[in-house]
DNA sequence: AGCACGCCGACT
DNA sequence: GTCGGCGTGCTC
C-alpha cells in the first residue's frame, strides 16, 4: 500500500464515539459517526443519539476510536449540537475523578453537571395520519385515542396515559399504528429559548433633518405618538435601537401609539435575545480597609499559600472573614485574568451576604443555585465559559461550571454539611471535590468557618493545610450573654409555661420591652407533632415507610416526611376506638402556636422548610425581619445560618437535646457547630446579645464548651473520641445501603454481602444494621459500612468493593436487590 | 430512565 | 380467555 491510498483512505476514515448518556447506567456507549459529520467531532461537544427503540437524548463525546465495536453494530449518531466543545477537558477529568471517588456512573455525574437546558431529550408523540381511514372498526379505548386527536392534533405518551388512565399503553398505540390511523414521532424539546425582547429603531429616512422635521408636522395631530418620537430622540444615542419597554416609560404613551407607528414605517420594531440575568453597577471597587487582624489573617494566608494549596481560615463569629476574602479575590482578579470560585451553603446564597460580594465585585460576579430557572442557568454558565464573570458565587453544584482559569476557591462555613449531597448519586463533598477542582487547574483553596469540621481542623493541625486564626471580632463587639437552663428543674418547680422556661419569658419580655427583635430556635425540620392514642398507645404511621406520620395543623393532615404521604388526620384511633387521640412532640409550629396564645398582640414569623417552599417565601420572611415587621422569629436551622440583623437582640433555643441525642459520631460535633452558630446571630452590631439555651442535659460537656466558647476543647475530646473509635478522620467511612421490598430477601441479601465483604475486609465492615427508618417508600433497607483503614489505599478498597458488588447483583437470588453506595457519608 | 417481553392474577 | 400489572433485562 502506498501513502496515496493510505490518505485517501484517512479522509474517509470510519470515526466512532464514545459517549456518556445523561443517565446512570455502569458503562458508556459507542456510535458511529457518518462522514459529513467527521470533521465536527471533537471531545467534549454533544451529539444527538437515539437510545433505545424510541428515545432521543443528548450524549457527550468522551472518546473517539477508529475502531468498531466486535460484538454489536453501533448505531449512528444523529448531530452534532455543538459548534465548540460544551465541556472542558478540564471538566472531563474533574468527572472522571468524581465517578471513581464517589463510585457512581459517569453519567450520574452528567447528569448533575449540566444544567438541565443543555440536556435535550425527545419526547414521543402521536399524530393522526392524513391518509387516515374514518371506517376501520375502533374499540372503545382506540376510539378515545383517535377523538381526542382530531381535537388537538398530538398526544404525549404521558397525555394517553392519562386519557385512558391505565400504564400499559403500548398495545393499543401500537394497534392503531398497524391500523395506519396515526404515526409516532420523537419530538426533541429544546429546552433553552433566550429570553427575546423588542426594541425600537426609527426609519433611516427620518435621520435626515429635514425629514424629521416633516413628520413633526405630520404627527402635530396626533399627540400620543409625538410624545413617543420626543421620547424616542430623547433616549436616542447614536441609532443603537431602543427597548420598547423603556421607551413606554420615557414617554408616557401607551402601546398602541408605538404601533401606529409602527404601521405607518417610521418606527421598525427588532426582536433581540437579552439576558435574564439582572445587570449590577459598573466595575468593582473594593473600597474599605482591613482592620490589623484581617490584614494579619491576609498576610498570613498569602505566606501559607506559598507552601500549602489549602488554607483552613478559622475565624470566631463576627471577625469579618468575608473582608478578608473580598481582599484576596480582589489581589487575585486584579493579577491576572483570572477567576474564583465562592462556594456558601445553599441557604446564605439568599441572603445579605451576596448582596455584600456584589456590591464590590458588580459586573463580573454570577451567582448560581438551585432556585435559578433552567435558562438563566445556562446564561451563567455561558457566561462562566466565557470569561464574562470573574467572581461565581454558588451552592455547592457551582463545582460544575466551565471555568476556563480558575486561581482560588473559597468554601465559606466549610463544615457545612449542605454540601454534601445525600441523593440521587453523585454523593459528592461539594468542599472535598472543589479541593480536587483546585488541584486539576492548579489553584488555591480556602476553607473558613468559625466551627471547622473535624477533618479540616485535624488536616490543619497536622499540617496538610495552612490554619490561619482570627480571635478578635469585628469593631469590638462583645460575645454574646449565654445562659443554660435547666428544663428539668424548671420543670420540679412547676416554672414551666408551655415549652418556655421563665428564664426565657424573662428575656422575651425584656427584649420585647425594648423593641428588640428575638429568634427562637427549634430543630425539628418543620414539623414534629405525632399523634398517639392515650388509651393503646396506637400511633399512625405511612404505609411507605416505617415512620410515624407528624401532624401539620396548617393542612390540617398527617404527612410523611420521607416520601411525602399525606392522610387525613384522626379523632378516634383507629385501633381500640378510644377518642383520647393527643399531640406529642413539637415542632416550630406548635412553638408558633403557643407563642401566639403568650403573645397575642405580637408578630410571629416561622422559617423552616414549610413557609420556604415558593421562591420567593424565604426571601420575604427575611426582609420582613430585616424591615422589623415581625418581632419574633421561630425558625429550625435555617436561622443558624448567614443571617446577620442589627436589632436582633435575643435567641433562644427551645431544646437543644434533640440536637445531642442523634444516633451519630458526629452529633455532638453537630451541636456544637449548630449552638455556637446560632449563638454567633445575636448581637451582631448592637449591645451585648442574649443567648438562652433550654435542655434537660445542662451539665452535658458540648452545652459548657458552647457558652464557654471552646472550639479546640470540643475538637480535643471529639478528635479524641473518633480516635478511640477509628472514625473520621483516622478512617474512611464508606455506606453501603442495601434495599429490597421484601424484607426476608433483604436479610439475606444482607446478610450474604457483609458476609463476603468480612472475609475480603475483615473487621473493617461493620453490620448490616438495620438503620433509623428501615423502610422508605416500600423498601426495606439495610446498612453495611465499610471503615477503611487511613493507611491502606482507599483505591484498592474501592476496587475490591466494585467487584463484590458485580458478582453480588449477578448471584440470581439478590438481581433486584438495589445497592447504593455513600463515599465519605457526611 | 423508559420500554419490551413474559409471567400471572382478576375479571368478563 | 383476555386485559393489565409487575418483574426483569437491555439500550451502543
Amino acid at each position: 500500500m502506498n501513502g496515496f491510498e493510505n490518505d485517501i483512505f484517512t479522509e474517509r476514515e470510519t470515526l466512532f464515539v464514545e459517549v456518556i448518556l445523561p443517565l446512570s447506567l455502569a458503562k458508556n456507549y459507542t456510535y458511529r459517526v457518518p462522514f459529513d459529520l467527521n470533521d465536527q467531532i471533537e471531545i467534549g461537544k454533544r451529539v444527538v443519539v437515539q437510545f433505545g427503540k424510541h428515545k432521543i437524548y443528548t450524549a457527550l463525546i468522551s472518546g473517539i476510536t477508529t475502531k468498531p465495536p466486535t460484538i454489536y453494530e453501533a448505531k449512528y449518531i444523529l448531530d452534532v449540537i455543538d459548534s465548540a466543545p460544551s465541556v472542558t477537558p478540564t471538566q472531563l477529568k474533574f468527572w472522571a475523578w468524581m465517578t471513581d471517588y464517589y463510585m457512581c456512573n459517569e453519567g450520574d455525574v452528567m447528569a448533575a453537571a449540566l444544567p438541565a437546558s443543555l440536556k435535550l431529550a425527545s419526547e414521543t408523540i402521536l399524530i393522526l395520519r392524513e391518509d387516515f381511514d374514518d371506517h376501520v372498526e375502533l374499540s372503545e379505548k382506540e376510539q378515545i385515542i383517535i377523538s381526542t386527536l382530531k381535537k388537538q392534533q398530538k398526544l404525549t405518551v404521558n397525555d394517553v396515559s392519562k386519557l385512558l388512565g391505565q400504564k400499559t399503553i403500548y398495545p393499543i398505540i401500537n394497534n392503531l399504528l398497524d391500523k395506519e390511523l396515526i404515526l409516532v414521532a420523537e419530538e426533541v424539546i429544546q429546552k433553552y429559548k433566550p429570553l427575546m425582547k423588542s426594541f425600537i429603531i426609527l426609519n433611516e429616512f427620518y435621520n435626515d433633518e429635514e425629514n424629521l422635521k416633516q413628520l413633526f408636522n405630520v404627527l402635530d395631530r396626533a399627540p400620543k405618538q409625538l410624545d413617543a418620537l420626543l421620547a424616542y430622540i430623547k433616549l436616542n444615542k447614536g441609532g443603537i435601537p431602543i427597548a420598547k419597554e423603556q421607551l413606554l416609560e420615557e414617554s408616557n404613551c401607551g402601546p398602541a401609539a408605538l404601533k401606529a407607528l409602527t404601521d405607518k414605517d417610521i418606527f421598525t420594531v427588532l426582536k433581540r435575545p437579552v439576558s435574564r440575568l439582572a445587570a449590577h453597577d459598573d466595575d468593582f471597587s473594593v473600597n474599605f480597609t482591613l482592620n490589623d487582624g484581617q490584614q494579619n489573617a491576609l498576610n498570613q494566608i498569602n505566606n501559607a499559600f506559598e507552601e500549602k494549596d489549602v488554607v483552613l481560615l478559622h475565624g470566631v463569629t463576627a471577625s469579618g472573614k468575608t473582608q478578608v476574602y473580598i481582599k484576596l479575590i480582589e489581589e487575585i482578579i486584579n493579577k491576572s485574568d483570572s477567576q474564583v470560585l465562592f462556594l456558601l451553603p445553599e441557604i446564605a446564597l439568599t441572603t445579605q451576604i451576596v448582596e455584600r460580594i456584589k456590591k464590590y465585585f458588580g459586573n463580573s460576579i454570577g451567582v448560581y443555585h438551585s432556585k435559578f430557572n433552567n435558562s438563566e442557568r445556562v446564561e451563567i454558565w455561558n457566561k462562566v465559559k466565557h470569561g464574562a464573570y470573574k467572581v461565581i458565587l454558588g451552592a455547592r453544584s457551582a463545582v460544575f461550571l466551565p471555568f476556563q482559569d480558575l486561581k482560588l476557591i473559597v468554601v465559606d462555613e466549610e463544615h457545612e454539611p449542605s454540601y454534601k449531597q445525600y441523593d440521587p448519586a453523585p454523593r459528592y463533598q461539594a468542599r472535598d471535590s472543589a479541593i480536587y477542582l483546585a488541584h486539576l487547574y492548579k489553584a488555591k483553596v480556602i476553607l473558613g468557618s468559625a466551627t471547622p469540621s473535624l477533618e479540616s481542623y485535624y488536616n490543619a493541625l497536622n499540617g496538610k493545610y495552612g490554619l490561619v486564626e482570627m480571635k478578635e471580632r469585628f469593631g469590638g463587639v462583645q460575645l454574646p450573654n449565654q445562659q443554660v437552663v435547666s428544663i428539668a428543674e424548671e420543670t420540679k418547680k412547676k416554672s414551666m409555661v408551655s415549652y418556655f422556661s421563665s428564664v426565657l419569658i424573662k428575656d422575651i419580655d425584656l427584649a420585647l420591652s425594648k423593641k428588640e427583635q428575638i429568634v427562637l430556635f427549634q430543630n425539628r425540620r418543620g414539623y414534629a407533632t405525632i399523634l398517639i392514642c392515650a388509651t393503646c398507645g396506637y400511633t399512625p404511621k405511612c404505609v411507605n415507610c416505617d415512620v410515624s406520620l407528624t401532624y401539620h395543623k396548617s393542612s390540617g393532615k398527617l404527612h410523611c416526611h420521607y416520601c411525602g404521604y399525606l392522610q387525613s388526620s384522626v379523632n378516634i384511633c383507629p385501633a381500640c376506638g378510644s377518642v383520647h387521640v393527643e399531640q406529642k412532640g413539637f415542632g416550630t409550629e406548635r412553638i408558633e402556636e403557643e407563642l401566639r396564645l403568650l403573645y397575642p398582640e405580637i408578630t410571629i414569623a416561622r422559617l423552616d422548610m414549610d413557609t420556604t417552599r415558593t421562591k420567593n417565601g424565604l426571601q420575604q420572611i427575611l426582609t420582613d425581619f430585616q424591615d422589623k415587621k415581625t418581632d419574633i422569629l421561630i425558625g429550625t436551622q435555617m436561622v443558624a445560618k448567614g443571617l446577620d440583623f442589627d436589632n436582633l437582640s435575643l435567641i433562644g433555643v427551645i431544646n437543644a437535646d434533640t440536637l445531642l441525642g442523634y444516633p451519630d459520631f458526629r452529633a455532638y460535633e453537630r451541636s456544637y457547630q449548630l449552638l455556637a452558630q446560632v449563638a454567633g446571630r445575636a448581637g451582631r452590631r448592637a449591645d451585648q446579645g442574649n443567648v438562652c439555651i433550654q435542655t434537660y442535659d445542662a451539665d452535658n460537656r458540648i452545652i459548657k464548651q458552647v457558652v464557654d466558647n471552646d472550639y479546640l476543647g470540643m475538637y480535643n475530646d471529639e478528635i479524641a473520641e473518633r480516635e478511640k473509635f477509628q472514625y473520621p478522620p483516622f478512617s474512611r467511612m464508606i455506606f453501603i445501603s442495601v434495599k429490597h421490598k421484601d424484607s426476608n430477601v433483604l436479610d439475606r441479601a444482607a446478610a450474604n454481602l457483609g458476609q463476603t465483604l468480612k472475609a475480603k475486609f475483615g473487621q473493617r465492615v461493620l453490620g448490616p444494621e438495620q438503620p433509623l427508618v428501615s423502610r422508605v417508600r416500600n423498601l426495606y433497607i439495610k446498612q453495611i459500612i465499610i471503615k477503611a483503614d487511613k493507611h491502606t489505599a482507599i483505591q484498592k478498597v474501592k476496587n475490591v468493593l466494585r467487584e463484590t458488588l458485580t458478582e453480588f447483583n449477578a448471584t440470581k437470588d439478590f438481581k433486584s436487590v438495589i445497592i447504593q453506595i455513600d463515599v465519605d457519608p457526611y
